[in-house]
DNA sequence: ACCTGAACACCGTTCAAGT
DNA sequence: ACCTGAACACCGTTCAAGT
């Protein structure tokens, strides 16, 4: 039935076609086994457990990120690239997202994109602290948006918010925001937050004694020299981000 | 055996209970059912499916946070309250929390947290559209904290990073700061984003006409006008966020 | 080395029967 | 209305047997 033999990369190809196209509940040793034409018995001469195998599609959907920043582009459009990158593959594989974000990765996996967004920071000038903590924080908004995304998706039509039994008096500002609630453009919701963070990253000190956001909350006072952190070349009006 | 009568919350709690004893992957109705001492299918006269029963402990688990932010506070420190508040719940139920940030939850549950923030953003003056994006933002950020600090916590020891095979010529960035990402400050890092995310949107501009970030990525002339919008009475340094 | 069927200890849920 | 045991169609994984 299967020309090809059975192989650990074939088996977590399997199952990630499954989890696409039956959800991530759907799947399972037996259904993948059946799927490949073979015993449920002979996955294990590949793959030890089932959670060994769902951290195989986890480590793989990752492989696949595609890296679209150029090396030699302004820092600050680079971390736009590399954030856009990791949401791209959660697009490409939305019912495997959860698993991703949901499990302990193999360290392999997630080192060409730390090496990656490291170097980047580095570069812009950040110490070794701020640069690993400002990944952190992009990782964190974007592993945030990507779950968000792939969570509303799975009905066809988003529930009402707030819910029609609501007594809307005790909830005046949800009730007069209602239409923008209920509407979910994702593509720009997640570059307004990017471009955010990415400006905080941009007006924040740099350099030795490089201060931490926390010494001095919302100052007033960092204002005045900013301008000598911010050097990216003026940029004209961004696409509004409504173009993923 | 209990005294009590069989409830739907009642068996909430049982599963809450045995999830944060044996884990989410330990969670059976009939287990639940062995724990409350009754036959599985009496389950079903309060809950309809497994499913729904794991959404009343997503439901439940959140409607637990305490908000401790003062209404009359600074709405910078509110709006930080509110996002270690989320956390705090993420803390006491640590196995739950891939369980609460995972499924697509109740509206009603999420309704009084939401009308928190969207009131404290509207009362710093932001417009409905900014006010809904900004409380996205955030809640990325702290459904992304969390997770990672659930998925990092499970072995006792943390594997380390990058692993001892690699070729480290090839990460250099990662090699150099290896100590820095074994160690694990979640209260630090948390604590960094977050002054991030809230200096960042405390210097959008706000009021009628309020442009989007992404109308001018990383402008170098908001700088300019920034005192007007930054009225925080002066703070002293903050404790650096060790504190949790 | 790789494959496999039978078997074991589990699942969630339906159904029909009890009170 | 609430409870329940038996039954059904599934699970993941061990083991012993094949090639």
């Amino acid at each position: 039935m299967s020309p090809e033999p059975l192989s650990r990369a074939r088996i977590i190809r399997a199952a990630i076609a499954l989890i696409e196209r039956d959800g991530a509940d759907a799947v399972s040793m037996r259904r993948i086994a059946a799927e490949l034409g073979v015993g449920v018995m002979s996955l294990y001469n590949h793959v030890p457990n089932k959670a060994a195998l769902l951290n195989g599609v986890a480590e793989t959907v990752l492989s696949e990120i595609e890296f679209t920043d150029d090396p030699g582009a302004y820092w600050t459009e680079r971390v736009r690239e590399q954030a856009r990158a990791f949401r791209r593959i959660a697009h490409h594989y939305p019912r495997c997202t959860m698993l991703v974000v949901g499990r302990k990765l193999p360290a392999t996996a997630a080192l060409p994109p730390v090496e990656r967004a490291l170097a980047t920071l580095r570069g812009a000038g950040f110490d070794g602290q701020d640069a690993v903590r400002i990944m952190r924080m992009f990782i964190a908004y974007v592993v945030g948006s990507v779950l968000r995304e792939v969570r509303a998706t799975p009905a066809f039509v988003d529930e009402e918010f707030p819910p029609a039994e609501t007594d809307l008096s005790l909830f005046p500002e949800s009730a007069a925001l209602a239409p923008i609630l209920n509407r979910n453009d994702h593509d720009a919701d997640f570059e307004f937050g990017l471009e955010l963070l990415v400006r905080a990253v941009a007006f924040l000190p740099r350099g030795r004694g490089a201060a931490s956001p926390a010494s001095a909350p919302v100052g007033r006072h960092d204002a005045e020299n900013v301008d000598e952190h911010v050097t990216e070349p003026a940029a004209g009006p961004a696409s509004g981000g409504t173009g993923g």
